[in-house]
DNA sequence: ATAATGTGCAACTAAATGGTTGCATGTCAA
DNA sequence: TTGACATGCAACCATTTAGTTGCACATTAT
C-alpha cells in the first residue's frame, strides 16, 4: 500500500465526509453520494477516484449505477504502522516538549 | 484542534518526514532539519510554519536558534477521534465490501 | 420506441501548493 | 567591531488541485 496515496486522500474535507458516508452505509450509488452534497456530481466522481486509488473505496459496477465500498485496511494500517509509532512515545515527547517551552525564559 | 489543518499537514511527504526526524530527536534546530535534505532552508521553513499551525510542532526562539519540538498529541487525537471509528466497524465494513464484490457476477 | 435516469469523459478555470532566488536582519565569536 | 552563522521575509514560478460546464453514452421504465 502506498501511505502516500492514503494521506492525500485523506487530506480533503469532501473525501472525509464521503467516506463518513460510507462508513454509515456502504454500497451507496455515485448519486446517493452526491445526495445533500454542495458540489457536483462530476466533482463527487474525482474524488471517489481519488479514493480508489488510494484503496480506501472499492466500486462495483451494477446496471447502469455504480455501487461503492468502504474499505477500512489502508486507514487501519496508517493507524497501526504510522500514529502508534507516534503514540508510543507521546510521554517522552511531551516531555521534551515541555523542557523546551521552559527553556524559553 | 482542526482535524483538517492536520490531515492537511500529513498529506506532504516532506512534512511527515520532518516529523520522523523531529520524533527521532525532538528539539532540533531548522538548519539540523535542512541537512540532509534536497530542498532549500526557506522550504523547510514553511513546512514548518504548516506544522505549527496544525500543532503538530512547536517552535522556541534560542538566541539566534529555533528549536523545534514534536507535539504528538494532534497525531493522537486523530488516532483516537476518527481512525478508532474506522476500526471499530472493520469486519463489518469487509463483510459489506466483499458482499458487494461478490454481486459483480 | 421514447423518455428518464445514472454515469463517463473532456476542456477549462481559479486558487492553492511546493518550490525557488535574492536580500535583510539579528546574534554570536574572534 | 567585523565577519560568520541562523533565521526571516518577499517576490516569483510551475504544477497540482478542486471545482465547473457541456455533452455523450448506456440502461431502465413507461
Amino acid at each position: 500500500m502506498d501511505a502516500d496515496l492514503v494521506f492525500k486522500a485523506l487530506a480533503d474535507r469532501s473525501r472525509r465526509e464521503l467516506l463518513d458516508r460510507l462508513h454509515a452505509r456502504s454500497g451507496q450509488t455515485l448519486s446517493e453520494l452526491c445526495a445533500r452534497l454542495e458540489i457536483t456530481r462530476q466533482a463527487v466522481t474525482k474524488h471517489l477516484e481519488i479514493l480508489e486509488q488510494a484503496n480506501l473505496v472499492v466500486s462495483v459496477r451494477r446496471g447502469r449505477e455504480k455501487l461503492h465500498y468502504l474499505n477500512p485496511v489502508p486507514i487501519g494500517d496508517i493507524a497501526e504502522r504510522w500514529m502508534s509509532k507516534y503514540d508510543r512515545n507521546r510521554v517522552a515527547a511531551l516531555a521534551a516538549l515541555k523542557k523546551g517551552l521552559e527553556n524559553e525564559h
